[in-house]
DNA sequence: TTGACAAATGCAACTAAGTTGCATATAATC
DNA sequence: GATTATATGCAACTTAGTTGCATTTGTCAA
């Protein structure tokens, strides 16, 4: 396991390097106009093709936001995220308790967890003055 | 506040209805099956308005199962979602931490929960054999 | 019980997110 | 440098959800 062939194209590289810099969540069209500032001609196709590939191989991680899409960011252990919904802007969080969580739904209800999403939605300290 | 005018309409009290006999959470192809099977006669937008407004009365929930679509269900409090990638079937599990993590989250980051998502994916007790 | 008016509905056309088929280009390995 | 599997690009498509506007329908007050 582990052993898939990973081709490193300029595409990939970009938005591997993209995601890496960015402090937040991104969805497609801010990869999209990262790649164009960056003059590496792509189009929408290679880059949902590409995200695939990367949350596929658990590169990075897929979220949802209850915004209709989805968002992209480097896979990273233990956390999630608040979102405000007053001016989008998504923090880290860390977490110690899920996975107690997730041994208990194994053992009670025999269920095998693989992943889960935990995103809290409210207003940050910002927005509330 | 929670004096808004709910107007009770044929769609509204059909859709409301459906929902609170469904088990799982469902999606908006599943409410116009279930509305042309009433022989009512109604149309996307009418259901996609609706949910909104059931939604945003806080009557429904709105949900995300990484589908790239929304699912619905009567809102019921402190319970989060099972959800097998094999067979697609949902269950519902109990909560108590949740509320304390909020509390939490209030305290250490001043960020002010209203509402989370909190879901897990893997597989159920049935295909795991 | 009817008339007025706000709110809901229906239709057509639209947008936004994501996908598919297929032909071409490119990275890795020899 | 040739081979070959894999990635890319393009056009066309699908699916989910939205908007504008004209029409209908509930609700409430007279």
């Amino acid at each position: 396991m582990g052993l898939i062939k990973i081709i490193n194209t300029p595409a990939r590289s970009a938005i591997r390097e993209f995601l890496s810099t960015v402090e937040s969540p991104v969805d497609v069209e801010q990869i999209i106009a990262f790649l164009r500032s960056r003059k590496l001609n792509t189009n929408k196709v290679t880059v949902y093709r590409t995200l695939d590939f990367l949350f596929k191989n658990g590169i990075v991680d897929r979220l949802e936001f209850q915004e209709g899409k989805f968002r992209y960011e480097i896979k990273k252990m233990d956390h999630h995220h608040l979102i405000c919904t007053n001016c989008r802007r998504v923090g880290d969080i860390a977490d110690s308790f899920i996975k107690k969580f997730e041994e208990e739904i194994k053992k009670k209800r025999s269920f095998l967890v693989k992943n889960h999403a935990l995103e809290f939605f409210g207003i940050c300290k910002n927005c509330q003055s």
